[in-house]
Order: structure tokens, then C-alpha cells, then sequence
DNA sequence: CTCAGTTTGTTCTCACGTTCACAAACTCCT
DNA sequence: AGGAGTTTGTGAACGTGAGAACAAACTGAG
């Protein structure tokens, strides 16, 4: 029974209909939203391993790592799948999250790129859990053809085409050096993959409509560097933090305010 | 001359100085342009090597796959390192950025968990290239003791202290199982490390101080299948977009997954 | 020197994402 | 049945980010 039905889909703050917004709010689910449904995917696999069957908004949230606020308007998105003073029927809201994502069934993924990378990711038992499933292994090199590893072989790029269409593959994964990346990229939309992750670092240009994520190992930690040099910085001397920066920036000439008039003369004047 | 003006921070409308405020207006840079930077620095390393000296926003923007206006903005939270009419050299660019992002020198890096992913990161050529240089690979599982990978012998979890301080670590790298992340985190922030790169499928919690950045390769597929899922649908009977949407709900749940469905529904309406 | 052309740096506006706070809705106890 | 306690779902305020547009500042030719 239930009938619980929300009425969710009625545009729920779109004041003025025809206005200004020619979006369409048609059930767009907003990025940010997207990109932690798989965190609270994963927390409830959890809870349910643990034999939880229900849980709150605040104990869900702290498993995910977010604010359970957060986490209540993420998702109000996908529906009222929670109860008011109860809370969240573990499975119910497991599958729930798992059909808006579209990992209710295995997704057929290939690989190009076997070296130490494509490797671990051909290894990792992580995804066949996941919902995806592994079906192909590509490389460019010919002297890897044939090599097995764990279920599949080795194949070469130009059986792309077939193993695409035979096992309708969406989804493509690019663990190839840099220089490779664009061909091979041009390659997967030619087959007809639609959605690619890329782990080589390089920019990929693709067509309207095709979909790239990148990972890449570097640009992490490239940014994590950022906030330690900060944190060593900020720790080390506070006081002489400024005359630091001040010393840094050299050709800096910022007008913004009242000194913007002065400076700008001086300098077209001295110039 | 010039009195060198902080460019930044101009507090377009500085409401109450100096009392009710402790946030630190000093030099932040936003997150998403740091986190721009790096892809920035490799375009610029990539003209470099080109022999190419000098390059428009516009260029450049091209080359790192972002609109040049946001190109402009996020350098002129750095400083004035244009010329107007002119666009910018690319080696003095390329050393500003490098600077701000703390990989004038190399970092040191201890990788934790030296199965298939730790592998593949220790022999990852980028690392050594980009301001990272690995000084220790750690692994809880004694047989593995004394392997060598590259140029390094894994080594037991105890001696993390003690490389850490010698080798005055600051950044570790988490490749772990899931099960093992938390603990080898609580390791890594004894021993006095302070950025941590997780690529277990788990949620840490770390202290204060502590920066944690996450890739998780399950969850970028989880979003790629989203979008494919939507494409897929819209795809499927454009015209009858509207009333797909409507009911998406119970077109899903038809279409996929049919036995799945019948199965949590009864199960949790039964609890 | 002046003027036209080019490109940066900055301002303004809008959209998106986060967080707070509270009404609505449910359970449990008396 | 009714009231106290709990928890969801959402409206509203706030902060951050993206992009368009433009003034400032440079080059080079006449």
C-alpha cells in the first residue's frame, strides 16, 4: 500500500510560469546532487550489510561524511522516499537511489589502455559490484594481443567497432599516456560511446552530447600541495606572512575604490 | 612607485571592519580556481615544450578547455602577470603558478597499500615530473616486505614515523582496501601528515587541519551512467518527452529491473 | 604625438549550491 | 483521544561561481 505518492513533479518553486526562465526544470537533478547520490548509495550498502534497516536523516548524512540538511534536500529531488518522525527504510531508499542512477543493472564498460593503470582498473573488483561490468580490454600494442588478465583478453583497437555493437557499450574508460588520449577518444564516440572517463591527463575535445569525466592523479595532488604550502606558510610566521606576499607580488596594481583615479594617473603620467 | 596594491580583496562593500569577521581575508583564492590551476600549468608546460613564448588568454583558455573569460579572472586572483595588448609569456606564467600552487620543489609522498592501484601509482611516471617525489611504499602485509618496486622496497606500517620525520613527509597517499582506510588515515595523521589522498571507497574522518581529497572510480562511473540513463530515456521518445518525465517514475521501474522492483517493494512494505 | 587595434583585468549580473529554520506528519505514551 | 517528542521535506537567506561586457593599458603605424 503506501500510497505516499508526492506529488514532486509540480514544479515545486517555479513562481512565475513563461517568464524569464526558458529552462526547462523537467526533473533535472542538479549536479552537485548527482555527484553524492553514489556516496549515499554506498553508506546504505553498508547499513544494510550491518543488518540496519532504517535510518535517519542525520545518521545517514554522518556515514556519507555531509550535512544532514544536505542530504534531506539531495534527496527531496529523487522524491519522498522517508517517513516523518520514523525516518528512511534502508532497502526501500537503497534501490530508490540505485534506479535514479541507473545501476539497477550492470552497465557494459571497455578499457583502453592496459598498462599499470588499466591494469588495476581490469582488476578491480570493485565495479562488478558496482554496477558495471567489464567487457572489454583494449591496447595499441600489438605484442600485448592475447594476454589474459583475470577473465578477458587483450584485444586490439580495430575489434572496437564490433565488441561496441555486440555488447552495446555506453560507457568507455581511457588509461592511455597522454599523446594517445584524443585518438583514442575519437575512436570510442566513433563507436558510438557516449560516456567516457578519462584517466590520462590531457584535454579531451568530444562532440556535443558525449560526456567526459576526468581523474587525474596529479592535478590532486597538485592542489593538495596548494593548502599545505598555505597551511606551512600561515603556521610558520604569521607576522611576516604579509611582508611575504607583499614581496611576491610585484607588478600588482590594484585600483579598485577611491585610490583607483590616483594611481591610474600617476602611472599614465609616468609613463 | 606603484606601491604595489594588493590586487585582491578589494571587500567591494566591507560592512563592519575588522569586528565581527575573524575570516581570514588574506590571499584566499577560491577553490575552483585552485583547482584550475594545475590544468592551467600543464597547458603551459605543453606550449613550453612547443618552443611557443607567448600566448593570449584566449589560447590558453583553448588549450586547458575553459572559456577564456574565466581563464582571465582566475589569474588575476594571483596578480597582474598580463600585458595588455600582449597576452602573457608563457615561462614567467608557468613559474607564477607553479609558485602558487607549491611545486616549485617536489613534495615528499608515502603511498599506503601496494596492491594493483598502489602498483600503478608507484611506477606512474607524472608524479616525479609534476612536483611529487615518492619516498616510501607501505604495506600492512608482512610477505610483501622487502619487494621492490621502481627504485623503492615496500615496507611495514611501523615505520611510518620514522620516515615520515626523516623524509619530512607532508602528503600520503591512501590505496588501500576500504576496510583498512581509517585506520591507515588515524597512521598517517599520527605521524604528523597532513594531506591525505584516499582512493579506498570510504568515508574518513581526520581532525581538524587535515586535508582529505577523495577519487573514487565507482563513483565517476555512477555519474556517467546517470547521464547515460537520461540520454538514453530522452532519447528513446523525444516526442513524448513531456509525459516521460511525468512518470518517470513508473517508466523506470518498468523498464529495468523488473523482478528487482517487485522484490524491495514487497520487502519493505512487509516491514 | 596621435590614433587605431588588441588584449588584459575588473565589474556587474545571474544562476547554482549550501545552510538555516520551521511547518507538516508521523510515533508513542498516557 | 490527545499531547509530547521526533524527523522529514521545503521555503528562504546567504555565499560562491560563471559569463558577458567594458574600461584600462599596451603596441605599432603614420
Amino acid at each position: 500500500m503506501t500510497p505516499s505518492r508526492n506529488p514532486r513533479n509540480g514544479t515545486p518553486h517555479d513562481d512565475v510560469p513563461g517568464t524569464s526562465t526558458p529552462k526547462t526544470p523537467d526533473r533535472g537533478i542538479p549536479e552537485a546532487t548527482v555527484a553524492r547520490l553514489p556516496v549515499y548509495l554506498r553508506a546504505l550498502i553498508a547499513l544494510s550489510e550491518r543488518g540496519i534497516d532504517t535510518c535517519s536523516s542525520e545518521g545517514l548524512a554522518s556515514a556519507a561524511g555531509v550535512n544532514s540538511a544536505k542530504l534531506r534536500k539531495d534527496l527531496s529531488y529523487l522524491g519522498s522516499y522517508g517517513t516523518r518522525g520514523v525516518g528512511y527504510d534502508v532497502e526501500y531508499l537503497r534501490y530508490q537511489i540505485a534506479r535514479e542512477i541507473g545501476v539497477t543493472q550492470d552497465w557494459p564498460v571497455v578499457i583502453v589502455g592496459i598498462g599499470n593503470l588499466g591494469h588495476a582498473l581490469a582488476n578491480y573488483a570493485g565495479f562488478s559490484s558496482r554496477g558495471f561490468r567489464i567487457v572489454a580490454l583494449l591496447d595499441s600494442d600489438p605484442a600485448r594481443h592475447g594476454e589474459r588478465v583475470g577473465e578477458l583478453r587483450i584485444r586490439g583497437l580495430d575489434e572496437l567497432a564490433d565488441l561496441a555493437r555486440e555488447h552495446e557499450i555506453a560507457i568507455g574508460v581511457i588509461a592511455t599516456p597522454a599523446p594517445a588520449a584524443q585518438d583514442v577518444c575519437e575512436r570510442l564516440v566513433g563507436a558510438g560511446i557516449t560516456s567516457i572517463l578519462n584517466f590520462a591527463p590531457a584535454v579531451l575535445t568530444v562532440p556535443e552530447g558525449v560526456d567526459v569525466r576526468k581523474v587525474d592523479l596529479s592535478i590532486e595532488l597538485q592542489i593538495l600541495a596548494y593548502h599545505e604550502q598555505r597551511k606551512a606558510l600561515l603556521g610558520a610566521s604569521a607576522a611576516s606572512a604579509a611582508s611575504v606576499l607583499e614581496e611576491a607580488e610585484e607588478l600588482a596594481s590594484g585600483l579598485d575604490g577611491v585610490a583607483s583615479d590616483a594611481a591610474v594617473r600617476t602611472k599614465a603620467v609616468g609613463a
